[in-house]
DNA sequence: TGATAGTAGTGATTGTATTCACAATGTTAT
DNA sequence: ATAACATTGTGAATACAATCACTACTATCA
């Protein structure tokens, strides 16, 4: 399980699997062959099978993969057999829509505090807790048990607010703001940026 | 400019080149050397570089690249010196999220018009326009010049949607549904899926 | 039971992307 | 004017990722 020398785009991929794999379940599958998962994701056959054999042996030859079997031995290898505590910081209209987000909670992730640097938003009261200041960010981080900072603050903000998280020991972040965040590397940062995902659409498009 | 001999990574980083230069512009600063755009998006300067000589010489022997005139030669060339129309559909909670993000237009991207399958939803007014029912798509995808399709509902409809607007010869989507779509390869679809990204980070936080 | 078909796992191969390293050229300082 | 320095653009080299192709095994069916 040495995280290093399994490339980053496999682990990039593993998700993906989990995601088929739940459907696949929840639709009374039991058995999924390589063949399968690859067209259902539109992939070859053989990507999934060498993705997954970094990790070990789960199929057997003749027949497949067990689906909940293999479901639950990703889910390990990408630490998602436990809940991830989250903070969010910045409490706008980005800040709240994720706030109410459903898709987080189910998959194990819960936000569990709010901060905002403005002292309005400072008290108020949004998805069942009260927005706390920037001050209060290393006795919650600690005391909430939070591994991961989402960040929801307008562009000109963002990187100090990144920096602020690593301080007080966020190994994990997910940005919503769009700029280029500079981390260290032992930060793993994920961006959510539609703008540039579209920029690079358009190219395709002309 | 063929789309086809260029790297599709490569095209995926013109966009933060493109979103730096901006910044550099406004910043006031007229020159830029790849190792300052490098140490700016964490990347070696051989690497812009040699994604830039993909498209032309945009340089100056030791002096860089005057920031204006790249930027505006890569808006060029992703198609960013002309706006494009998109319609949304879906008008939830994440619909409306959508809708009121302030970031695509000042980038050119409009959202012209909102669809529901939903009886509840048609007819109500969101952000400047009217809801419409899903036969409307059609008649409106060809009026208002629409070629960008986001789509922001439920999981259990989002592969129906996907296929309505293919069918309507919208060969752009932006996908905030958590599913792994199916498209034909003329149709460029990007995924934002923050739960997949926060499963491929808590892979190195454990 | 034996023959046939299906599939995983994986070393070898091919293909793709990144980095190196250097010639060519422009800039700056004296 | 000249020397010292900075920087691009790019062929070559390296590193990395995807695919192939085959063996070993399993399941199925006549």
């Amino acid at each position: 399980m040495d995280s290093f020398d399994v490339p980053e785009v496999v682990v990039l991929r593993l998700p993906l699997y989990v995601r088929a794999l739940s459907q696949l379940r929840d639709g009374g599958t039991d058995v999924v062959s390589s063949q399968q998962l690859g067209s259902l994701l539109q992939m070859t056959p053989a990507q999934i099978r060498k993705d997954l054999s970094y990790f070990g042996r789960f199929g057997k030859q003749g027949r497949g993969y067990n689906v909940r079997f293999l479901l639950q031995e990703l889910r390990e290898i990408l630490g998602l057999d436990r809940e991830w505590n989250a903070c969010i910081i910045g409490v706008g209209r980005l800040g709240h829509a994720i706030i109410n987000y459903p898709g987080f909670s189910p998959e194990g992730f819960k936000i569990v505090a709010a901060f905002d640097g403005d002292p309005e938003q400072v008290g108020t009261s949004i998805g069942g807790f009260k927005v706390r200041p920037m001050s209060d960010l290393a006795e919650v981080v600690a005391e909430m048990n939070i591994s991961i900072g989402i960040v929801a603050v307008p562009a000109s903000q963002a990187q100090e607010v990144i920096e602020r998280l690593i301080k007080n020991n966020i190994k994990g972040i997910l940005n919503y703001a769009p700029i280029a965040p500079q981390v260290p590397m032992n930060t793993v940062i994920r961006n959510i940026d539609p703008v540039l995902s579209l920029q690079s659409m358009t190219f395709y498009l002309r």
